[in-house]
DNA sequence: TTTAGTCTGATTGTCGACAATCCTGCCTTT
DNA sequence: AAAGGCAGGATTGTCGACAATCAGACTAAA
């Protein structure tokens, strides 16, 4: 269950970076709160400098928002921003099924539908245990991106885009069900991309996309 | 002629990033050369933080690429990466045309339409000078990234996608013809988004993109 | 009472120096 | 002669302090 999706950690600017990601996504740090850079410098135990560094990595993720001479803010959720982030999103991955279909070999498509089998049945085990559920869909998703071999498309997604979604799953407390019709919606698509079938691939995993999309919209009613 | 795509400079770590993206995109920093902190700190006669600074926001568009301990190398131009690049120009843009067939007001669009008809006629005074078709060529584009009105899409075609382009049109010598294709193209595209027909303006935009492709192809085949 | 201005405190931006890491060339060893 | 290890030098990462800027409270005038 491996999601390289960690850059490598090796300098001191990293480590702060992944603690600040980790308080940000899971809203131990709350959305619209201010950011001030002496207080987080010392409960890291750092000098300002690597911190800022992580900060300009967070704006990057859209995860702050810094305006010069004033600081940095965590970003608010929003449904217009929701909505935003997903119109890209099945955009970007329609795109990526598209070019998977073609790029992807045999190796590769292989490795995933076996992937997708260990999911379903470990699924089945440890009903609504939700963390494998998780990581399963982003896995999915991960390396069908990868898959796209485009840098760009993969840098956007994978770095810029990524944890912003994680943000908004997790605090809207999206561990829910729509686990099944999931499953069968990867199985489907990955079904089309062995098939090099790049078109049917990008209309499935827009329609997946714009299912979750929906979910997500219905929990954001109820709860805001 | 207002290209508002720069952003405030207030800082001094802004005025360094203005100096260093004009010298890359124009190529007077090589390609694939090695990036010097300390070189670059004395040449713009400041300290390294803000220089840091800089260069964190370069990589954010694709213009360097840093790795840990060994320091920033100004990225080269390729055949794959352009295409990579077109491929999701191409998508990004047809969806920000689709958008904005909905999204912009009126007065916005009657504000295109004049300001193409101004391009046209300064076109036709000014015949073969490249620089007001380049800056018409990416105001439009840019007005109609806009309209989307959907942020981290402006976001990633105006902050993030914009200047590598610049640097391959550049470095290519993209001045040459294909003026007047573009301004019919252009137009055709806003007739579109005035009758707010957002599949057409997508399917020409597309188009207007993929033919800027093989503009850009045929002239990189020639030249390297 | 409201508004404009000022002053103070705190925060961010910048600086120069130190520590840690990496690259290069040379030397040793097999 | 080739491969591996070992300094030496240079570069990057980090630090603490200073300067510039901003936010807010307070005062004073209309």
């Amino acid at each position: 269950m491996s999601l390289p999706l960690l850059k490598p950690v090796v300098t001191a600017a990293d480590r702060v970076l992944q603690e600040l990601l980790q308080d940000i996504v899971n809203g131990v740090i709350a959305p619209g709160s201010k950011i001030s850079e002496p207080e987080l410098a010392k409960r890291f135990d750092l000098s300002r400098a690597p911190l800022r560094e992580a900060l300009a990595r967070l704006e990057r993720c859209h995860l702050l928002e810094r305006t010069p001479n004033a600081g940095s803010r965590v970003v608010k959720l929003s449904t217009e921003n929701l909505l935003s982030l997903y119109q890209l999103r099945e955009e970007l991955e329609g795109l990526a099924c598209r070019l998977a279909a073609t790029q992807m070999n045999d190796a590769e498509i292989r490795e995933m539908q076996e992937l997708l089998d260990q999911h379903l049945s470990s699924q089945r085990v440890r009903e609504g245990e939700s963390y494998y559920q998780e990581a399963g869909d982003l896995d999915f998703h991960y390396r069908i991106i990868l898959g796209s071999k485009n840098p760009y498309l993969i840098n956007i997604l994978t770095d810029e885009l990524y944890h912003l979604m994680r943000m908004y799953r997790v605090q809207l407390g999206m561990n829910g069900p729509r686990v099944s019709r999931a499953f069968d919606e990867h199985k489907a698509i990955i079904n089309a991309i062995a098939n090099r079938d790049g078109e049917l691939a990008d209309l499935l995993m827009r329609r997946h996309i714009a299912a979750s999309r929906r979910n997500i919209e219905t929990k954001l009613r109820t709860q805001i």
